[in-house]
DNA sequence: TTTAATTTGTTGCAATTGCAACTTTTTCGA
DNA sequence: TCGAAAAAGTTGCAATTGCAACAAATTAAA
């Protein structure tokens, strides 16, 4: 994953900061960062630790709209609607995010210093990973059985690992949510998965048969 | 939706599509774009017309992964993986497109040029909102229900229209392969929300009452 | 304008899923 | 290392869904 500020000496990122009115804020684990942001034209940037999103739907279902790790980005531009009343941002751990304010981006002024350029595209590098990470999850949510959403991530992983013997990157539980089925189904047809050959699992350790 | 050459002369317009090795193609209605195109870097602008991205799993299954229109982007560093071998781009009217190459972005020579600052920054805001798209699909598609499916996907549609009166953009039988629903089962579901008064609905027209 | 094609709408039934209410196992912090 | 919290795993059952196989209505094309 590129880093918002590759190829930016530290001097330019201070410049870059005072540009886009940039603040580092600590936080500690289990905080929901929602309470403490502007809403409307900032975009975060995870320096380290993990957060999840997590949308609380009328019925007061919980699900995981993303999980995010250093050098991600969140905010109301990316995340649009998702990021409404219903919406919040929990802390994992104790996590350092910086917020720029995206309207700064069209900033006349440093518009064409070479800090500047190298920043946008960097952005854009992250922008179209970040892109791609939707598109994997919509692959995976319009399969409309368990079993097929369970073997569509598997692949990825797999794609992605360059091997047969995948770890999750995440607890079953989370991924339930992730994939957005009910946990319990879920281990159910894993379990399925196993009795017919198809996968060998042990918690977060699984080996594809297909 | 902005244009990627919003604010930019048709003179460096032309210089751009040099810079990127840009061509445009025209395409007959029905066409699957991919047997035509270079899969690994380039990224497709829809000057007119209309395209379906459609993929086809091992079970013959058909999954509507996006539905675009003019000034829409596509390409495999935005649909990554979906842009396997099992999917297909498919016009669905006569269509124009550009094709630029991706990694001419980089490219040292106009960098400072302002009409390419002005063209990434355009780019930048097509992406945000592709971006915005993407999680408005996944806030939908994470919902367990058909019915909570449906009323998220009208309340979106009634938040952008401004009315509970909203229009559908596309047929029933489109919304269920968005929605990634079985159509019948999507039927009898608004059946059952006519019938419990939430919403009134014929054919493209619906109107909210929740 | 008539015909063909597409879309809409209906229904029975079997399969899948979510939910609830558990027990067991693993992980992690004091 | 012990205890509590989190995660994993189980199962019965009711609700939801997909599927198949239709008929009716609408739209597009010849």
């Amino acid at each position: 994953m590129k880093n918002l500020f590759e190829n930016i000496s530290q001097k330019n990122k201070d410049k870059l900061f005072k540009i886009f009115r940039a603040s580092t804020v600590k936080y500690t684990k289990g905080i929901n960062i929602i309470d403490y942001m502007d809403r409307t034209n900032s975009i975060g940037i995870i320096e380290s630790g993990s957060i999840d999103i997590i949308q609380t739907d009328y019925d007061g279902n919980e699900t995981l709209i993303d999980n995010l790790n250093s050098n991600d980005l969140f905010g109301s531009t990316i995340y649009s609607i998702v990021l409404s009343d219903e919406c919040s941002i929990v802390t994992k751990e104790n996590t350092i995010v910086t917020f720029i304010d995206y309207r700064e981006i069209e900033n006349a002024e440093f518009i064409k210093s070479d800090f500047y350029i190298t920043f946008v595209q960097n952005l854009l590098a992250i922008i179209f990973e970040q892109m791609s990470l939707k598109n994997k999850r919509i692959d995976i949510l319009t399969k409309k059985t368990i079993r097929n959403k369970l073997l569509t991530y598997f692949r990825q992983l797999s794609k992605e690992q360059g091997t047969k013997s995948i770890t999750l990157p995440f607890s079953l539980t989370t991924l339930a949510r992730f994939i957005s089925v009910d946990r319990s189904a879920m281990i159910r047809e894993l379990k399925y998965l196993k009795e017919e050959g198809m996968i060998d699992q042990k918690t977060k350790k699984i080996r594809l048969y297909y």
